[in-house]
DNA sequence: GGAGGAGCTGAAGTGGGCTTGAGATCAGGC
DNA sequence: GCCTGATCTCAAGCCCACTTCAGCTCCTCC
C-alpha cells in the first residue's frame, strides 16, 4: 500500500504473466484472491499487478493441490505467512513439515488399504471367511441388530479423517 | 424378473436392511441404482427388495471409495460383473488386482512428492535454487517466452486420468 | 382397520474448486 | 487517435456424490 519502493514496470506483474509463469488460469487467480490466499495491488486502470514473490505463494497452493489439500487448509497456513513480503526460510519450512506429515499419513493410510487388498486377492475373498476389505453381510447378521457399520461415510475429507482415526 | 426361484421372504433385503448391514444411506443406494451401478426387484408395491449377494457390490463400490476411485471407474470395472447372481472369485481377483495397481500408482506419487518435500526442507527452497516444488519464477522467465508450466492440471479427476493414461 | 414407521419419486440444494459469459474498461503498438 | 487484445466485475453454471424436501404410498403390528 503505502510502500516506500517506487512501482518500476518490470517490479510486478500482470495477471497474464502470471498466468503465463505458473499455469494457472486467470479465473483460477481470481478465485483465490477472493479466498484470501494471494493479493495484488491495482493499477491506475483497476488492474492487478503481482508482486514477483507472490508466484511462490501460487506454486504453494499448487503443491498443496498435489497434497490433496483443500484451499481452505491452505488459508489456514497461509494466515501465518506474510502477504507483503517473501516467507522466510522458517516459514517454508514450517508449512513444509506440515504438510510432509499429512503426506505420510496418506501414505500409511494407502498401505493399510494395500495390504487389505493383497490379502483379499490372496484369500479369494468371495468365500467371505476373513476378509477385512469386503466386511461379509452374515457376520453382520450375526453380530445382532447393533448397527456394526462398514465405516465409510460419505464425504472424503470426513472418510480420511475417520481413517486416520483406526489407523492412529 | 423371470427367475423361476421362488422369493422367500429371507431371500431378499429391504433398503432399510441393506443400510443397517452396510451404513449406506437409502438415498446413497438409490443413487447408485441410478447410475446403474446396483439394481433390486421390486415388491407388489414397488418397493426395492435387494438379493443378498448385492451387499458385496455395495462393499466394493465403498471399497472404491476408499481407494479414491470415482463412481464413473467402478461403473466400467462393474461393467464386466454379472449383476444378477453373486461374481466368482477370479471376477474379483480382476477387480481387486486392477485396484490394486491403481493403489500403487498413487503410492509412488506421495513418495515422490515425498521426495519433493523432504529435498525442501533440507535445501531451504526459498533461496530457489534447485527445488523441484517451487519452480522458480527466475529461471521461467529465463527459458524465454515459452510457457513453461507448473505441470500441474485443474481438476483432481482429471488427474488421475492423465496418470492412467500415462501409466498404461 | 387404523396408526405409524418405512419407502417411493422427482426436483432442488450442497460444497469445493473452479469456468464461462456478458458487457464494459484498460493498455499499448501502429 | 485508433484498434486490438488484455483485463475487469458480477453472476451463473458445472461436476461429483450425494442429501434434503415435499407429498404421497406401502407394510406391519396391534
Amino acid at each position: 500500500m503505502s510502500v516506500s519502493v517506487p512501482k518500476e514496470p518490470d517490479d510486478t506483474l500482470t495477471i497474464g504473466d502470471v498466468v503465463r509463469r505458473t499455469g494457472v488460469a486467470a479465473s483460477a487467480l481470481h478465485y483465490y484472491e477472493q479466498l484470501g490466499l494471494i493479493a495484488a495491488h491495482r493499477s491506475a486502470g483497476n488492474q492487478r499487478r503481482y508482486p514477483r514473490h507472490m508466484i511462490r505463494r501460487i506454486s504453494l497452493i499448487l503443491v498443496a493441490k498435489r497434497l490433496g489439500i483443500g484451499l481452505a487448509d491452505v488459508r489456514e497456513v497461509f494466515a501465518t505467512l506474510p502477504m507483503e513480503t517473501v516467507p522466510t526460510v522458517r516459514d517454508w519450512q514450517r508449512v513444509s513439515r506440515r504438510w510432509h506429515t499429512r503426506l505420510e499419513d496418506r501414505k500409511r493410510e494407502i498401505e493399510q488399504l494395500e495390504r487389505e487388498l493383497t490379502g483379499c486377492i490372496g484369500c479369494g475373498c468371495l468365500s467371505m471367511t476373513v476378509c477385512q476389505l469386503l466386511n461379509p453381510e452374515d457376520e453382520l447378521g450375526a453380530q445382532g441388530p447393533g448397527p456394526r457399520r462398514l465405516g465409510l461415510s460419505a464425504d472424503r475429507r470426513v472418510r480420511q479423517r475417520r481413517e486416520l482415526d483406526v489407523l492412529q
